[in-house]
DNA sequence: TCTGGGGTCCTTACCCTA
DNA sequence: TCTGTAGGGTAAGGACCC
């Protein structure tokens, strides 16, 4: 049973809007599994050399690991900590089965990652009861259904609700009144607003700004100059507790890539456009997944010293072609004059996204009408049926050991 | 201490066109 | 015709989020 919303039965009028958090979602999915792991400290993460902390159950957390930590830097601060490589496919159908949840709550869901989301249950109340009803509701659901616990702040704003869902973690439920909004608000550190990160938290120290109080009565116009006009403004109405933004079911996706971190830095180009072809071949069946096609085609290349370029072109017709995608990387990368520079990451991306059948095709001129397009659905279907490794490009088909030249 | 992989959004610069 | 300017598209980089 999850335990009980420490603020539950306060006035939830004018507070539709709920934010529900998975807590350490990661570590939680593996524990189901490892009950004899609860109490311990545990890491999900790659344990190679180059990996990060994806998740850390709250026993590893009082160690001082967190999500996004060199995995070296975490096993050096909690050495008898234990390590769990990640399935991603397991967390993503409990995500999928928890998202079913919310949306037999109400329709008005946006998912934000797969451990959280937004929901505006004002149209549920006559069906469900009050918000904060629901939102125990939910908690009791997705520990039942999935055994693992979440956290929902319940407030008028997406922004406000997080803050919340954040504030009482892990297994808890806060509601923040309508007229409490700026006593909750102004005491937190800056913080703790969303989008500022690190380097906009040292802009705003350097203003002598550390809570969102400061953050509320400094001129907006200071902060412009600071920050620029967008995330002034922004972080000035946000310091009110002003959030406009509904809630959105349906934003379409902007984006799809792919990227992949060396084991250790590569500065052969064959190696490297190996590399992109197998990076578009997974943009392409992700693209055709998705009934997306896109236009303009990006690379990402990070030297040894980690610092990035990335370089890209606007295709006059878009594509969901893997081969398209390959020829464009190549060339870019070839622009870039990396030559032989040792590489620790690349990657594809496609931007510039719009719906495959509700674009027309316009067939290239020297395009046969079954070109690699048909071979790549072809390889979709192969996949769907047999595991997506069973066809592949040639190029990274490994030989046999006794016809590799020795 | 040494930094993944998936994204979104913003800023700045540049080019072209009206 | 020249000049200034506004706006859109594109490109590159960076901050930020989970």
């Amino acid at each position: 049973m999850p335990r009980p919303g420490p603020a539950l039965g306060t006035d939830d009028t004018g507070c539709p809007i709920l934010h529900v958090d998975m807590d350490a979602f990661y570590a939680s999915v593996e524990l189901r599994e490892r009950p004899e792991l609860r109490g311990v400290p545990v890491i999900i993460g790659d344990p190679g050399a180059r990996g990060v902390v994806l998740s850390a159950t709250y026993e590893a957390r009082r160690f001082g690991v967190h999500s996004a930590m060199p995995m070296t830097r975490a096993r050096r601060l909690c050495p008898r900590a234990v390590v769990i490589p990640p399935s991603r496919h397991k967390y993503a159908e409990v995500s999928r089965g928890v998202m079913e949840i919310f949306r037999s709550i109400t329709p008005d869901v946006e998912p934000i990652a797969s451990d959280e989301a937004f929901l505006d249950v004002g149209g549920a109340r006559k069906r469900l009861g009050r918000p904060a009803v629901i939102a125990a509701a939910i908690r009791e659901r997705v520990v039942r259904e999935h055994g693992i616990t979440c956290s929902v702040g319940v407030a008028g704003s997406k922004f406000v609700a997080k803050l919340a869902s954040q504030h009482c973690k892990p297994d808890g439920l806060l509601v923040v009144p309508a007229g409490e909004v700026v006593d909750f608000l102004h005491p937190l550190p800056v913080a703790a607003l969303w989008g500022v990160g690190e380097r906009t938290e040292r802009s705003l120290v350097r203003l002598g700004i550390k809570t969102v109080g400061d953050l509320a009565h400094t001129p907006v116009d200071a902060l412009r100059r600071e920050l620029g006009q967008a995330a002034g403004t922004h972080l000035a109405e946000l310091a009110w507790g002003r959030d406009p933004r509904p809630v959105r079911a349906d934003v379409p996706d902007k984006s799809i890539g792919a990227e992949e971190t060396f084991a250790t830095d590569v500065g052969d180009p064959v190696e490297i456009r190996r590399e992109l072809l197998r990076l578009s071949e997974r943009v392409a069946a992700r693209l055709r997944e998705g009934g997306h096609v896109g236009r303009t085609v990006s690379v990402k290349l990070r030297r040894a010293d980690f610092s990035t370029i990335t370089r890209s072109r606007t295709l006059r017709e878009p594509t969901d072609v893997a081969r398209d995608l390959y020829t464009v990387a190549c060339e870019l990368y070839t622009a870039s004059g990396l030559g032989r520079t040792p590489l620790r990451l690349v990657g594809v991306r496609v931007e510039n996204l719009r719906s495959a059948a509700e674009t027309p095709r316009q067939l290239g001129l020297d395009e046969r009408e079954k070109g690699w397009r048909e071979a790549e659905r072809a390889m979709d279907r192969a996949a769907r049926r047999f595991g997506r490794d069973v066809v592949l490009p040639a190029s990274l088909v490994r030989p046999p050991f006794d016809e590799i030249d020795l």
